[in-house]
DNA sequence: AAATACATTTCGCGA
DNA sequence: TCGCGAAGTGTATTT
């Protein structure tokens, strides 16, 4: 089920890594130098750290703070073990071309592990939000008729896309948390293209459970509406 | 220096993990539920999975694919660990209001360790580039000086802002990759701030290594600039 | 492969 | 604390 090796020899180390690694999930705790070099540049002293190798080939080298890793590789990169002295981790990939280094200094422990992924559901993100207003397109205001989700335009995709009571087309962006300035030059973006496709008169909506004071300022000067999503009222469906 | 508990009972798992946390990077590998309630919900099944609390009050649980985590929680975290049946881990923050709750089944081995972080130096960040123009603002155009970065406004701050050789007044967005429609919006919205409060002209001027074809389109459209940041011509800088 | 937007984004910096 | 934007963002989805 799991394999352990404390305080191992290089010869350890190197059979033990190549033998485990893209089959099991191999976990060093070690000190180690690390360089990167590819959409930017980094260089890491020789410090302790733990390194993730992952079966799908990801590389994730963590520190003791913070939730983000020191340097990392995503699935699909190519981990070879060189056996120099120090031994050496080389995690590359192309597409960007990117590539790792990690020189082993003093290796602690490594384990490895089988491991079968389980299920996992999420739910509260932002599709789940659009679902809620297809099934309950009053939410936005009385008579509005949803048409289109992911509506594709030049300009990106519209969350969804639908008409008011008076005919009119109607824009809506849906964001789960606080909008700020960004989602409302985002929707905006859609409207000035919109507006300039249809015949109808054309308008903007912005849906979220709240929005900063300026996203509101700039929402209005550009004639833009909000409205509120209350998650609690919604949370039943 | 390091410790490990290999197939602890939970007895053992409970005193060592209380000593260590908040002081040691500990890493557990174990079967286990995990129910996440916070900004969003999600449950996932009892399955072995790598479990990292690291003294910042970081929690992080991976399984064998991808490099971001399945669930976690950022650093500041209240950790706790619950002698119940069976042992459980909590870890829950305020603001937002969140939590995580690790049903420990079987664990199969316990490390921790003292970690010390060392140095770390990282470039080619966008305000590399910032920096490079301000040193070498020809590269913008002929005449054109450097006022204010991080310039200010009500809709965001303007990476760079200055004056053309006619007086014009000039904004920078600065992309260190492709640009993206989101980029010409970002820029669209400073240059109507600007274009309101200034008596000047004002120019937009988007610096990338490249944009889409979209974005393009669009900046255009808007009437604004794009300039290519040749990368490889300042690395020297 | 490219483009686009979401994310429990996280993180850092200012006001 | 809030707001804002960058990030080696990663990730999913669609073209």
């Amino acid at each position: 089920m799991y394999s352990v090796l404390l305080n191992p020899s290089n010869t350890e180390i190197y059979s033990f890594l190549t033998e485990r690694i893209y089959r099991e999930l191999v976990v060093i705790f070690a000190t180690c130098k690390v360089n990167y070099k590819g959409r930017a540049e980094s260089v890491a002293s020789e410090s302790p750290r733990l390194i993730i190798l992952k079966p799908d080939g990801t590389v994730i080298i963590h520190e003791s703070v913070k939730r983000e890793p020191l340097n990392w590789q995503p699935p699909g990169t190519k981990i070879e073990i060189m056996n120099d002295y120090p031994l050496k981790i080389v995690a590359q990939r192309k597409r960007p071309k990117e590539v790792i280094e990690i020189d082993l200094k003093e290796v602690f422990y490594i384990t490895s592990a089988e491991v079968k992924d389980g299920d996992f559901v999420i739910k509260g993100r932002e599709i789940d939000i659009v679902n809620t207003i297809i099934q309950n397109p009053s939410m936005i205001e009385e008579g509005f008729i949803p048409l289109t989700r992911e509506y594709n335009t030049p300009y990106g995709k519209i969350d969804l896309v639908g008409l008011d009571k008076k005919g009119n087309f109607v824009i809506i962006e849906v964001k789960r948390s606080k909008a700020q300035l960004s989602a409302v030059s985002q929707l905006y973006r859609y409207y000035l293209h919109i507006r300039e496709t249809k015949e109808e008169k054309v308008r903007g909506i912005l849906v979220a459970p709240d929005l900063t004071t300026h996203a509101r300022e700039l929402l209005q000067k550009l004639g833009l509406e909000f409205i509120r999503y209350d998650i609690q009222k919604y949370s039943g469906y």
